[in-house]
DNA sequence: TAAATATTTAAATAGTTCTTTAATTATCAT
DNA sequence: ATGATAATTAAAGAACTATTTAAATATTTA
């Protein structure tokens, strides 16, 4: 059931929903307007970021609200950790430039 | 030429190269032995990551040695700062554990 | 219950990715 | 140059992905 976050971010429009999502909460047929493609693309796509736990989805009348789940971020982030966190260098930087 | 980072990212025993490079650096031989594949796959498999620009390659006699690239993590640490780089109190404390 | 709206799912297809075996290129040592 | 070693590339096929149109499901409103 739950699919790759990896494989689901491998995507231009799915990571794109992602950070309209981050913005605020949508619809999928607002989501829609934002694509070059038909609302059924989109539709999938969501299913794919739901799968692997990147957005949650709330019914709401007849409508369904897509939002991001900011939970279930830790595989990419472990693999960012173990990856890219010796760096400490710049990651320290970036994050002292934020305050 | 410069394939996308994401994509490259996308795969499980891509991930798991670059985690290889990130212990020391290695020949292509020497990597395909941690798989359970070919050494044509291994290879096919540095192009990749090599295109998104993670990791370089520098002969040395008949070897080919492949190490991390440490600079073009851009990309994704953009996304990732995007999306999630507002958590930064989780960010600073995994930095500062770590002086 | 029927019509209207919002979204999902199915079927089909085109395109991409991954893996394999076999052939090829590159370097080194004799 | 020849043979040996290291690695890449090519060709082929299987598996997976993304998109589309059309049909189906769920919810609301009349």
């Amino acid at each position: 059931m739950t699919g790759s976050v990896w494989k689901a971010l491998a995507e231009d429009n799915r990571r794109q929903i992602l950070l309209l999502l981050r913005e605020h909460d949508m619809f999928p047929s607002e989501l829609a307007k934002h694509f070059d493609t038909t609302l059924a693309a989109v539709s999938t796509n969501l299913r794919i970021l739901k799968d692997a736990d990147l957005i949650k989805e709330t019914r709401e009348g007849q409508k369904k609200r897509y939002s991001i789940n900011p939970k279930k971020t830790l595989e990419i982030k472990e693999f960012f950790d173990k990856m890219w966190g010796h760096n400490l260098e710049g990651l320290k930087e970036f994050v002292e430039s934020k305050e």
